[in-house]
DNA sequence: CAATATTATGCAATGGATTGCACAATATAA
DNA sequence: TTATATTGTGCAATCCATTGCATAATATTG
């Protein structure tokens, strides 16, 4: 087999104008639809440019006008169901527009999400949307891109900068959401589970819990308060810290769903019945919620949504050139209601 | 709040060309390590660099050299666990080496899929990872690729085509262990669901489950074969066939996790018992399948490492330069072994 | 020391599209 | 018909890094 390939050259303006005995610049003009040129010219270009199937070199167009048509997005990890749909939604309204969206991962990383920042940077992408690592302390990578001058959007987990925007889930709302459906359901004793008070988006959920309780005028207990970290063993855990103190609830609302699941798996090692005699609730809508054997009730926050939203604020800003526009985007959650909270109802066959 | 930013400029090889009162062409040089540039020249030009925090503009060294260290990934979708991780396996692999990955989902349109590998070409990617779309008939887009003198790299899913070259799991590898794993638990009626077969991956898994049975003696019966598609649903449809058919069998292997937790549930639900009465195994090891109540015996393709490994081939055959070198890589699968299918074992309290 | 060989640098064109300015072609008014 | 206004194109520089060729600067040899 032979190793010489043909690779047939990509056709340019020059390749246009020189097939119709005009100038490069008349070309680029007709192309643009500038006024300047004649209907006439116009349609000749048109027309040769589709003939010889040419487009714009997206590179030659970058270093004239510093622009590239590219945006970064910056997510913890790329295979978390929420951040991966967060993804398919940014794409799925940016595409259409003609960006190219470059994905990146912090890994959880301060360092690697400055790093990956700075090569943003370099790249020249025209803006950044970004959910900023557990870890991050310092914001200055992110008053770089402010400085750049390129629209910054914060989504799901933000850190203040001036002249940036946020889309983010309503947690409070959902934390009162998931807490006023056990009311509903006739619970009292609500044990809360929570990770890391420090981060916002637990901060808020707990305070959603607390608001339920009080717009229910049931006191709240931070004896029913448990902090643990976001996966099954912690869940187990609490339960069986919750068992062997002999604390009298009837129902555990988690902040996460591996802890409601690890929450049920010793609560029915423990033969205690679920909802029967404690209801569950997670948060996220983790795929597996609905897979359980024990379909668990969860807080949808509709990654998606989030990243359409997010995307769509950066048109936003694009489109409003030079004005600042800051958007604060809080997006309400769903309850998704299953059996691991119907006291009083049918379960499935 | 005034509109006004002052963004800096960045710099280039003239900066630092004029503050070293030399021209831009050595600096070029220097920065490349030329050999016609003296040591002395080439310090103070590194220094220099790196005082003015220097960078190569990528879009005017695409735009010079046709290059763009940009490699384009398609995907079905991103947001399935298995392409999420293989995409984590490219990312890791090729970013430490200069590359930017550019993800594109096909949503298995072939239409799509056309579109992104011209958008791809147009981009000028050094190089195309993909894993073509479920719907895909046609393959000059691919052909398109080779004659751009690009590597093209297949994972998972492969067309035939000439100079490209694939990473895949060994799926009949895979049917094999699986199926020897149920033979060893003492099992010989063996049910096993498959997805369509005119798909690569569903044939080669069938093919897997036969040997073993040969390989064991024992006969393949057709009546044991059922068809479905990869979600729950179709896996209780399966079940309900087997039990209203009173079907015998000891055991069932489903070429999907889906399928698999399905059949498990409708088994459940008529009180079948699992495994003591019929043993289940799945096929991917999605990360539901150790959350289950019963946890399910799968197969573990190691997306990421497809991922890595697409990553090296591409790797090769970019400093293979000329030579034209067609890798077919098949990766061993792993079972998992979980309390779905063994017969004789403690289950976890 | 002159003449040749080496080494280090500069000049200028290239890649593709854009755009301010100059100018040609045409249309309008006097 | 000539002078002026209007419209349509062309010229050439620009964005930034690379590279073939020419030449200056230095080192080596006779």
């Amino acid at each position: 087999m032979s190793n010489f390939q043909y690779v047939k050259k990509k056709p340019t303006i020059y390749d246009i104008a020189s097939k119709l005995n005009i100038t490069a610049a008349t070309v680029s003009r007709a192309l643009n639809d500038s006024e300047l040129i004649s209907k006439k010219t116009k349609k000749m270009v048109l027309e040769s440019a589709h003939e010889l199937s040419y487009f714009k070199n997206r590179h030659a167009l970058a270093l004239k006008s510093g622009r590239t048509n590219q945006i970064g997005l910056v997510v913890p990890f790329i295979n978390r169901h929420f951040f991966s749909n967060i993804i398919m939604g940014v794409e799925e309204e940016l595409y259409p527009k003609g960006y190219q969206v470059m994905i990146f991962q912090s890994n959880e990383s301060e360092k690697k999400e400055q790093d990956v920042v700075e090569a943003l940077l370099k790249n020249q992408v025209d803006g950044v949307l970004i959910s900023v690592s557990k870890t991050t302390r310092t914001k200055s990578h992110f008053n770089k891109i402010i400085e750049n001058n390129l629209p910054l959007i914060f989504f799901d987990r933000k850190v203040d900068v001036d002249n940036s925007s946020s889309v983010e889930t309503d947690d409070e709302f959902g934390g009162k959401i998931a807490t006023q459906h056990l009311i509903d359901q006739g619970c009292s004793q609500i044990a809360y589970v929570t990770v890391d008070l420090n981060l916002n988006i637990y901060k808020n959920r707990f305070k959603g819990y607390k608001k339920a309780l009080e717009a229910n005028n049931i006191d709240f207990n931070s004896d029913l308060v448990f902090q643990a970290n976001s996966d099954v063993i912690s869940g187990r855990k609490v339960a069986r810290q919750i068992l062997s103190n002999d604390i009298k609830i009837d129902s555990i609302f988690c902040s996460s769903d591996y802890i409601a699941l690890g929450v049920i798996q010793e609560l029915k090692d423990n033969n205690v019945d679920i909802p029967g005699d404690i209801s569950v609730v997670g948060f996220s809508n983790e795929p597996f919620t609905e897979l359980l054997d024990l379909t668990l009730t969860s807080i949808e926050q509709n990654p998606y949504e989030i990243g359409k939203s997010a995307a769509r604020v950066f048109l936003d800003q694009v489109n409003a050139k030079d004005a600042i526009i800051e958007h604060a985007i809080k997006l309400k959650p769903k309850l998704c209601i299953r059996n691991s909270s119907m006291k009083n109802s049918l379960k499935p066959h």
